[in-house]
RNA sequence: GGGAGCUUAGCUCAGCUGGUUUAGAGCAUCUGCCUUACAAGCAGAGGGUCGGGGGUUCGAGCCCCUCAGCUCCCACCA
């Protein structure tokens, strides 16, 4: 095989596998009577990109997919994407606008029309990318939350829950973005700390004008507040009722600054008397708690902002202008109106848009909620009693302190792009929620008692509903759109056979947004929990610990690092370091890493490959020693990497094969059986390392599935359509011999020992050297130990008589080279000084311990018999070391 | 303001119910080598008082207390 060049070129090679791979609908899940591992992939945004995020969470999918399909179990990953209510809206929104449309200015049907031809455009990108990963997705099941079927299980979703009375619409203080003018679910909104102001304004006293006369004597109290372009809607002045200072104003007036407007004085124990002045301005229509303040009190509600954030006419000033442009100017006007006492620089926390960033407004609007703390029940028993597992378990915590504090949920946005509401309004008013408007008519006829009634005659709701209200089904979905009420008899059903999916990889940000509601709406619609286990990823972050962002633009192009290091090697580059839960910093010198892992096994290929074997040849005795222990070393790492798996420790899985690839088949495997040279290898041995090879490709395949493929089809003559992405994992070894390992270990250290004396001496290591042995040494450890390190022959000795020797201890044999006038005897010397220092000193620590007669008689027997082994062993060396060192002497 | 977690070699992390010689790995570093699979490699080597302090125990990286630093989640203090 020396056309094999020397270096791996992974990018026509993953090419040809993938189209392999989907020509023969390898990836392709059906039914059957297999035990069935089914995967939902976190749908992307539909027009979004490929990020390193994504990168990390469908690797790891992919490796455990494609190791279940090995497993022999019938391994289904659905892909698909979400239509991504507001992102994908605000995108549009933006094009549009770049060509001087304003959405404004179209009819519903238009824009949606030019949001289709945008999904168009720009959808499925990121399922291509995907491909060039190496994701092994059953791509003919490809899904998408606003597909014809999928719109139609949530339009029933929404029925089914209004009919059981867990959906209703009301008035209500909600999250309101003003740039995407729609409103958003709590857990959409972000909150982050921000450099502001406390603005402290003066608020007269209504009536002590009359009284007092001056203008310089007038009464007023000073009211501390963030948001002065707010005082417009302010229409009441709250005090603690115990706060002495402001007994006076007991049934007062106040006069709000600037619009002159009369607000009462009211008294609540929510005010705190320590915060600013002890004196809140009570703004109901744009503050959450001012809000309730006015329900209790039954204050006027004055909506001073228009949808976009700009001031409404209610706001009387400013009329139109930008709420962050009218705080600077009323902070101006206030201050030359002599109402302004004071500003101080204050840290507070906003709410931002998850999607827009821009600062969240509380508006009061009417919406539609999902009652959710009955909803959310089974949803919380199902994790608290481990029916649902979380990797890494700490997420349980904050998992039930969220369901049990679960609150409604806002599910309406007004936005065009998504499902809309099934709600329609008759024309005497009242409303009527069906599936489809026909249906909404017959039930109107009905309602009414008017047969007269026309379609047109009924509004639909103008509203569509939260992305995350068709999320919640995916993994029931994707594979039967017949949900809510609609159970299948069918038992040859998707659903039926892939419920409950086996894992889910995600991030941990969407536990909540998503994962939560899942199984909400697993219990709820498809009679039980929709995954058994969730492994949360961490996050991928640049070196210096940022958040990979397109802002920063500290994100690699996942393509871009495709193209330079290949797949696997991105895919290595992913994996070898990141535990669940933790975040990942990610670093290109990992992707180069994976490569050049890449590299050793398409080099350590070209090796065998270029065997000749022969049956003439014997099979020398460290070959067979090599292959026996290499094969339970094989099956002791099995046993290691499927506990690994068990536990999701995916890196650490990795890594093992790693090392038992690189350091153990190639470093030592391999140079244990190569053949003398110019000879014929012995053709047991061939075979045996064949087939080690061929288990090796298939351990590593789930990892790296483009190079295993394409060097386990060169191995031997496969047949069309036969690939190792459905081969069998090797077969688990249910016991290991330790004693072969030990052997092999034993004559590993020899060699390295030996090693380093020839390196030490300048020995060649063409150079034949014998061996003296004092102690116990395996005919197995002997064989690899004179292959490996040149020794001619071995002697057994009961007492070395050569002084002249370079020597090593291993365990507790003594080995000896003697290498005459090459040993320089006052090194020699000094060395075994050192090692007989440090052998006195760790028998001084042991028999210290054993002289302890409080841990003699209270610390375990085998714990006990382990120190007198290691005093037994240790006196051993030092009686070794000090005749040595008499030797030298003499 | 509540809650969770983290702090072990230059970097990233293992270290399972306290006991396996002097705490491990990968990468990086240093020293030799183009040794006929691989310099994207081979052979060797160095590197840590396990964040600080205190305690429990025959025995602590692991358990308890305390201090310091970092991170995340949740929350309506203007």
């Amino acid at each position: 095989m020396s056309t094999l060049a020397a270096v791996y070129s992974p990018t026509e090679i993953e090419e040809k596998w993938y189209a392999y791979w989907m020509k023969h609908r390898l990836f392709h899940s059906e039914p059957d009577e297999r035990e069935p591992y089914a995967m939902v992939i976190p749908p992307p945004n539909v027009t979004g990109v490929l990020h390193m995020g994504h990168m990390l969470n469908n690797t790891i999918q992919d490796v455990l997919v494609r190791r279940a399909r090995m497993l022999g179990k019938n391994a289904c990953w659905v892909p698909g994407t979400d239509h991504a209510s507001i992102a994908t809206e605000a995108k549009v929104v933006e094009k549009l606008a770049r060509e001087g449309i304003k959405k404004t200015d179209l009819s519903r049907e238009a824009f949606l029309e030019h949001a289709w031809e945008w999904t168009r455009r720009h959808g499925g990108i990121i399922l291509e990318q995907l491909k060039r990963l190496g994701a092994s997705c059953d791509w003919e099941r490809t899904s998408f939350t606003m597909s014809e079927g999928y719109s139609r299980s949530v339009i029933r979703v929404f029925v089914d829950l209004y009919n059981q009375g867990k959906i209703y619409r009301g008035v209500r203080m909600v999250n309101w973005d003003p740039q995407a003018q729609t409103a958003l679910s709590d857990e959409e909104v972000i909150h982050r700390e921000q450099q502001g102001k406390l603005y402290y304004l003066k608020y007269y006293v209504s009536d002590s004008a009359a009284t007092a006369g001056a203008e310089a004597a007038r009464d007023y109290v000073v009211v501390a507040t963030t948001r002065p372009e707010t005082i417009f809607g302010d229409t009441a002045v709250c005090v603690n009722p115990s706060d002495e200072r402001y007994k006076r104003l007991k049934g007062k007036k106040l006069i709000v600054p600037l619009i002159n407007r009369e607000v009462p004085v009211i008294e609540d124990a929510y005010v705190d008397p320590e915060f600013g002045t002890g004196c809140l301005k009570v703004t109901p229509a744009h503050d959450i708690n001012d809000y309730m303040l006015g329900e209790k009190y039954g204050l006027e509600v004055i909506d001073i902002f228009n949808d976009n954030g700009t001031l409404s006419e209610k706001a009387q000033l400013y009329v139109g202008q930008d709420r962050f442009e009218v705080r600077r100017q009323v902070e101006v006007d206030l201050a030359a109106a002599g109402l302004l006492e004071k500003v101080e620089d204050y840290v507070n926390k906003v709410g931002f848009s998850e999607r827009t960033n821009a600062a969240i407004e509380p508006k009061l609007s009417m919406q539609w909620f999902v009652r959710m703390s009955e909803l959310a029940e089974p949803a919380l028993a199902a994790v608290m009693d481990d029916d649902v597992l979380l990797f890494p378990p700490k997420f349980k915590n904050t998992y039930r302190y969220w369901m049990e504090n679960i609150k409604d949920w806002c599910i309406s946005r007004q936005l065009w792009w998504g499902h809309r509401i099934p709600a329609w309004y008759l024309p005497q008013g009242g409303l009527v929620v069906a599936e489809t408007a026909e249906e909404a008519l017959t039930v109107a006829k009905e309602k009414t008692k008017n047969q007269q009634l026309t379609l047109s005659d009924l509004r639909q709701d103008e509203d569509c509903l939260d992305t995350w209200f068709s999320s919640w089904l995916w993994p029931i979905s994707v594979f039967d759109a017949n949900v809510a009420g609609h159970p299948e008899a069918d038992p040859s059903n998707d659903l039926q056979y892939y419920y409950p999916t086996a894992d889910l990889v995600t991030a941990p940000e969407i536990l909540f947004f998503w994962v939560a509601r899942m199984i909400i709406a697993g219990y709820e619609w498809a009679g039980g929990y929709p995954f058994k286990n969730v492994y949360l990823t961490g996050i991928v972050r640049d070196k210096q610990g940022r958040k990979m962002s397109k802002q920063l633009g500290n994100s690699p192009d996942p393509i871009a690092l495709i193209e330079k290091y290949g797949a696997d090697g991105v895919r290595l580059g992913m994996l070898l370091t990141s535990p669940a839960g933790n975040d990942l910093p990610f670093d290109e010198s990992l992707c180069e890493q994976g490569r050049n892992f890449c590299n050793k096994i398409w080099n350590s290929f070209r090796l065998i490959k270029g065997w000749e074997a022969s049956d003439a040849e014997p099979q020398p005795e460290h070959a067979r020693v090599a292959v026996e222990w290499f094969r339970e070393l094989v099956g002791k790492t099995l046993l290691s990497v499927a506990d690994d798996f068990d536990k999701y420790r995916l890196s650490e899985a990795l890594m093992e094969l790693y090392k038992l690839y690189w350091d153990e088949f190639s470093g030592w495997y391999l140079e244990a059986i190569k053949p003398q040279q110019g000879r014929a290898m012995d053709q047991k041995t061939y075979r045996a390392t064949i087939s080690i090879f061929d288990a090796m490709l298939r351990l590593l395949h789930p990892f790296m599935p483009f190079i295993t493929e394409e060097l386990w089809q060169n191995l031997a003559a496969r047949k069309d359509g036969e690939s190792i992405m459905v081969s069998l994992q090797p077969f688990v070894a249910q016991e290991v011999d330790e004693s072969v390992l030990d052997n092999f270990e034993q004559a590993k250290q020899v060699v390295t020992n030996i090693r380093s004396v020839r390196k030490e001496k300048n020995i060649p290591s063409k150079e034949p050297l014998t061996l003296l042995v004092r102690g116990a040494f395996s005919p197995a450890a002997e064989a690899i130990a004179c292959r490996l390190a040149n020794i001619s022959q071995v002697v057994s000795v009961e007492e070395n008589t050569d002084a002249l020797c370079a020597s090593f201890l291993v365990k507790t044999t003594e080995f000896y080279l003697p290498l005459g006038s090459l040993v320089n005897v006052a090194e020699e010397r000094k060395k075994l000084e050192a090692d007989l220092a440090y052998f006195k000193k760790f028998l001084g620590s042991v028999l210290a311990k054993l002289g302890n007669e409080k841990f003699v008689s209270s610390a375990p027997e085998n714990i006990v018999a382990l120190e007198r082994k290691k005093q037994r062993d240790a006196e051993a060396k030092v009686a070794s070391l000090e005749e040595q060192l008499k030797k030298l002497k003499a």
